[in-house]
DNA sequence: GTATATGCAAAACTTTTGCATCCTT
DNA sequence: AAGGATGCAAAAGTTTTGCATATAC
């Protein structure tokens, strides 16, 4: 849970905006939302918000390491809460669920591929696109 | 070198723009390109060009195969040839440039992954975001 | 009280679409 | 000749910005 004081430490003010964008990431269930997605439950919630403010809470906190935004495939961002562990997406492009996942071997050969060649990693999004099931998706019909 | 007899096997009509559009491409020597770049070159070349047209041939080329579409973290899309070989990137965050890479062993632990969890994959983007070198980018002062 | 943040509306960008005209086959 | 393709303009979708008002400290 981060409170006020969180807030004030990477130097914002801690507004009701800001504090509901961030409740709403750590109790939702769906971990990838784009700046639409907040918009709109911040609106079925009740209390007017800006879409605007929105985006630039999400800006700020990207900024301050709380959240990490993504691109996927899709033409727009999805951020979600960073809780420290690295990890990549599986994507599955039939039900759209997103499964995560860390694979140390993975990151060492980055690593190394970057050290050869002279580059050091800042940052890295590696994505799998696949089909989870055949029909029954597991997660479309939650069977 | 693709001729029109190419676009025909794949189902389009040699049309200008399309040949136009393909033969940047294969003589570009930056390899990722927008449709914003795309079309900003065929108007320097002279003969008029729609915007329009430049999305509708690049969408339609990507599902020919012909060309691999990539976000990166910027918000527009771009594009690549698509010459069989498939690679992933690193992507020097000072200077823009991009470097191609394949690792074998990256390529198997992705593949274990999704079958572990039951996905077959469709298609993956793995990006490594870095910094190439100290102040003098090799690719910036090309020294 | 002051500086910062918000909300609204307008703008900037990327991408898509409708439609009359043009070009390839 | 016929159907698909193009170009223009308008629209749709995402993200940014200007500015007056409201809020946190």
């Amino acid at each position: 849970m981060t409170t006020s004081a969180d807030l004030k430490t990477i130097g914002l003010k801690a507004t009701l905006p800001r504090l509901r964008i961030l409740e709403l990431f750590e109790k939702s269930e769906v971990r990838h939302l784009s700046a639409e997605d907040v918009y709109k439950k911040l609106v079925e919630e009740g209390n007017d918000s800006g879409l605007a403010t929105v985006y630039r809470v999400l800006t700020q906190f990207e900024q301050a390491g709380l959240l990490t935004r993504h691109h996927f495939e899709a033409g727009k961002a999805v951020y979600e809460l960073n809780q420290g562990e690295h990890h990549d997406h599986l994507v599955c492009l039939q039900c759209g669920h997103v499964e995560e996942f860390y694979d140390a071997d993975i990151e060492k050969r980055q690593e190394a591929i970057a050290r050869d060649r002279g580059f050091r990693i800042r940052d890295h999004s590696l994505h799998l696109y696949a089909d989870c099931a055949r029909n029954n998706c597991p997660h479309k019909g939650k069977a």
